[in-house]
DNA sequence: CCCTTAGATAGACACTTGTCTATGTATCTA
DNA sequence: TAGATACATAGACAAGTGTCTATCTAAGGG
């Protein structure tokens, strides 16, 4: 059984345009935090809040070397995001609906 | 240039649990929206509400039938999806990061 | 040992969002 | 033509979110 409300939480941590602009940077190799706060206009407790919320769904993986933070991408866990949407955008055995319709016509037939 | 904001508006889609049942449910097949209510415990304008946001991003087409709206999946905009996580996710030549690295590198010849 | 630097936390605030009830609109049917 | 049905819209409200300022913690360097 899918739990929907735990998958949409990865994609509400996708859903802010600078944390995108963020994975985006990172795609490029792991990287301090006082570094990509330079691609942004905004402060630094808002990088440390944008990078709590990539880190806590596991997008992100975090170094920690003296007082530096060094961030890089968890692709393990990029692809747990594309086999999720695979399995609900496209057709397959199990589908949620599938068992509505056999249940609906299993009542047809005790109906008649 | 990427329009994170944009294609933030995606993921914003994607990011409640009951749009990603709405969209498992569709992956079967074109149906209608009373069917898909049937699944859900929430009211009539809910849904409708819901169908709305799906379908003004795209990820969802509407076939009007008299009274009745017929909703199917939009797997262009599926694929869509797809491509710019696979942008942003793998590294890549024009990564926003390198133009600031080269320019770093230079502003570095510059003071030498 | 102080000062600087990297980052986290707390609290405030405006804005957004998911849900509801109430009501409107359009289509079908008896 | 009147009622029923499918769906949309308006307005309200609680909860969540992105951002800020102010402040705290911890690590390095003179």
């Amino acid at each position: 059984m899918v739990n929907y409300n735990e998958k949409a939480n990865v994609f509400k941590a996708l859903s802010d345009g600078n944390r995108l602009k963020i994975i985006d940077i990172l795609s490029c190799g792991e990287r301090c935090a006082c570094k990509i706060l330079e691609f942004f206009d905004f402060t630094q407790p808002t990088l440390s809040h944008h990078m709590k919320v990539l880190a806590e769904i596991g997008l992100v993986r975090i170094r920690k070397e003296g007082k530096w933070n060094h961030y890089s991408l968890n692709l393990e866990k990029y692809e747990d995001i594309l086999n999720f949407l695979d399995h609900i955008f496209y057709e397959k055995e199990d589908c949620i609906c599938r068992v509505i319709d056999q249940a609906e016509k299993l009542q047809a037939q005790v109906k008649v």
